[in-house]
DNA sequence: TGTTGACCTTCCACTTGCTGGAAGGTTTAA
DNA sequence: TTAAACCTTCCAGCAAGTGGAAGGTCAACA
């Protein structure tokens, strides 16, 4: 199948799959003699299996490991488990910041007194006048 | 005050601040003789201002018009509060995304063996030959 | 046969929010 | 005087693509 028809089954864009091919994802099968990219049913799926991990959030780089792994019949899936892992714990870590951003938002969203008034204890707080509202907690900055 | 102590006191880069100034955000309060950025008070408050509001996730964009607000006596808090409440919605939005990633990682984690052996659930989930697990909760793909 | 439209190709530019480095000017202290 | 530590501008690059230009190809239809 032409780039075309592999995007469509795929969930990617055609740009998108040039792109991997570009980093050294996953290449066509074959290019045909008019310079078109050829696609078989194992790159497909590679393509699909690129998809569902860039939606999980692997970087490229890891999805570049994932594929090694897909395609090795010798993996250990010690391997697997562990660039999981990693994501995992990148993932608390992100959903940690992000807590902690919303507990400040919300408590500064529900002091500003939301009117036609210029003051504002969300301005002051970000510039520094306000009782300190910091992400870490603590009191040091 | 120099780039460099302004840059020490407001917790930027001098580089960033340099940048900011590039996008039209803190421009500093006037050129020395030598070219040298010359910053007062107002200025590196501002700057502080600005690494508060890029601490909360604020666009560029967003801190701009926070500037703007910021600066302007005559601003309605409803304005600012605003912003913050749209920022709100996408963090909520993220920390929805990332606790369904978070979701299927960690029941795709805890079915991979983990050992020497190339058996591995989480491949064969990512690859779409394992029972689905999707991010969207539903069976439509 | 012509031509229209939907494909496909490559390449370059743009996005966001910086960071690093090169090449060079200034200031300060020993 | 000279070295270190500033400062300046500009250029390149990161992730992970998207958009568009310029052009080749293919299938269908009159």
């Amino acid at each position: 199948m032409n780039i075309g028809e592999a995007a469509k089954k795929s969930g990617l864009s055609a740009k998108s799959i040039r792109y991997y091919e570009g980093m050294g994802l996953v290449l066509p099968s074959f290019r045909k003699d008019n310079g078109y990219r050829e696609y078989d049913g194992d790159k497909l799926q590679e393509l699909v299996f690129l998809r569902h991990a860039r939606q999980f959030g692997f970087s490229l780089e890891e999805c570049k490991r994932l594929l090694g792994l897909l395609r090795d019949p010798n993996r250990r899936s010690q391997e697997v488990h562990e660039l999981v892992a990693n994501r995992l714990a990148d993932i608390d870590q992100r959903i940690a910041d992000l807590l902690a951003m919303k507990r400040v938002l919300d408590e500064m969203s529900g002091q500003c007194p939301n009117n036609e008034e210029s003051k504002c204890s969300i301005i002051d707080t970000l510039a520094g006048k306000a009782p300190r509202q910091t992400l870490s907690g603590g009191s040091h900055e």
